[in-house]
DNA sequence: GTCCAGGATCGGA
DNA sequence: TCCGATCATGGA
C-alpha cells in the first residue's frame, strides 16, 4: 500500500507523538510497527510504502483501519478557529499526525504503565512484557500479551518489566478483562461517559489514563487527556481550559498540542524530537 | 547525584 | 470537595 504525502501522513511525527509505543525507527527513514499479530514496515520518504510481513500489503484493510486513512485530518486542521493562533501553529507544526486505531486492551495496560514514566521507559516496559509473555511472531518479535497471558502471572513474574507500584494495577486489569468483569468489546458501543466510568473502575486508571484509552484505543476523538505537558500548555495559552471551537475532535487537537509542546520545550531529549526543517 | 516522567490514590483538612 | 504526601523506577 502506498500512502502519498498529501494524505497528511507523517510516520516520523506519528512515531514521536506519544500515542504508539511499538513504532520505532529502524535504519534510515524506515520504521517498524508491531500491532496485534502484524509486523509492519513503513519505508520511503514522500510516498510511504506499508508492508505487512515483508510483503506489500496492497489495499490492506488492516493498515487502512489502523492508520485511520479514511479520515481527513486536513479537514480537522482547517476547522481550527482563525482566532486561535497558538493552535493554528501547533497543527501546522504537527501536520501528518493521525490518531491511530490501536487495540483497547493494549492501550489500557500501556497507559496504566505510563503514569509517572517517560516515553522511553514506557517503551521498555511494553517490550519487556511482550517478550516475556507475548506470542512469538516473525523475526524474533513478539505480540503484546493477551489478557489471559498476563492474568496468569504473579507479581514476581512481572518484576523484569520494572513496573514498580503499577504491577498490581496491571495484574488487576488483566484479571478483570480475562475474567469478563471488564468487557472491552462490549464497550465499543458504549457512550463516552459510560466508557470512561467503566475504565475508571480499573485500579490505577484515573481520568487521564481513561481518556488516553478512549482516544487511542476506542478512537473517541472527543476525549481530551490532560497530562503534564497539556496542563502546562492550557495554563500558558488558554488560562487553564481548552476553548470551544473544536467540538467533536478535541482529542485530535490535544495530540497536536502535545507534540508541539514537547518539541518546543527546552532541550532535554537528545534530538529525539529535533526540530526539523526550521 | 538531581530532576522529572502522557498520574492515581489515600488521608486529612 | 480540595490538597498534599506518597508511590517505584529509569531516562536525561
Amino acid at each position: 500500500m502506498i500512502v502519498s504525502p498529501s494524505a497528511d501522513f507523517d510516520i516520523q511525527k506519528i512515531a514521536d507523538s506519544g500515542q504508539c509505543f511499538r513504532l520505532n525507527a529502524c535504519g534510515t527513514g524506515d520504521y517498524r510497527l508491531i500491532a496485534g499479530t502484524h509486523v509492519l514496515r513503513i519505508s520511503g520518504q514522500g510516498a510511504l510504502a506499508l508492508k505487512c510481513a515483508g510483503r506489500d500489503c496492497g489495499a490492506c484493510t488492516f493498515c487502512t483501519d489502523f492508520f485511520d486513512l479514511k479520515t481527513d485530518y486536513g479537514a480537522f486542521i482547517d476547522r481550527v478557529p482563525a482566532r486561535d493562533a497558538y493552535l493554528r501553529a501547533a497543527t501546522a507544526y504537527g501536520r501528518g499526525i493521525r490518531i491511530l486505531r490501536q487495540d483497547p486492551w493494549e492501550m489500557l495496560i500501556t497507559f496504566i504503565i505510563s503514569q509517572r514514566k517517560n516515553i522511553p521507559a514506557i517503551k521498555r516496559a511494553v517490550e519487556c512484557l511482550s517478550t516475556q509473555f507475548g506470542r512469538a511472531l516473525e523475526g524474533g518479535l513478539f505480540a503484546f500479551p493477551t489478557p489471559e497471558a498476563l492474568a496468569a502471572q504473579t507479581e514476581e513474574q512481572l518484576a523484569p518489566a520494572a513496573l514498580g507500584y503499577r504491577t498490581k494495577y496491571v495484574l488487576a486489569a488483566a484479571r478483570m478483562v480475562a475474567g469478563g468483569q471488564l468487557d472491552l468489546c462490549a464497550l465499543e458501543s458504549a457512550p463516552d461517559a459510560a466508557l470512561c466510568e467503566a475504565l475508571k473502575a480499573v485500579p490505577g486508571v484515573g481520568e487521564k489514563v481513561a481518556k488516553c484509552v478512549m482516544l487511542f484505543g476506542f478512537h473517541r476523538l472527543r476525549a481530551f487527556p490532560k497530562d503534564v505537558w497539556i496542563n502546562r500548555t492550557l495554563q500558558a495559552q488558554y488560562e487553564g481550559e481548552f476553548p470551544p471551537g473544536c467540538e467533536g475532535f478535541e482529542g485530535v487537537m490535544q495530540q497536536y498540542l502535545f507534540y508541539y509542546a514537547r518539541a518546543s520545550a527546552p532541550r532535554k531529549k537528545a534530538g529525539a524530537t529535533a526540530l526539523r526543517g526550521e
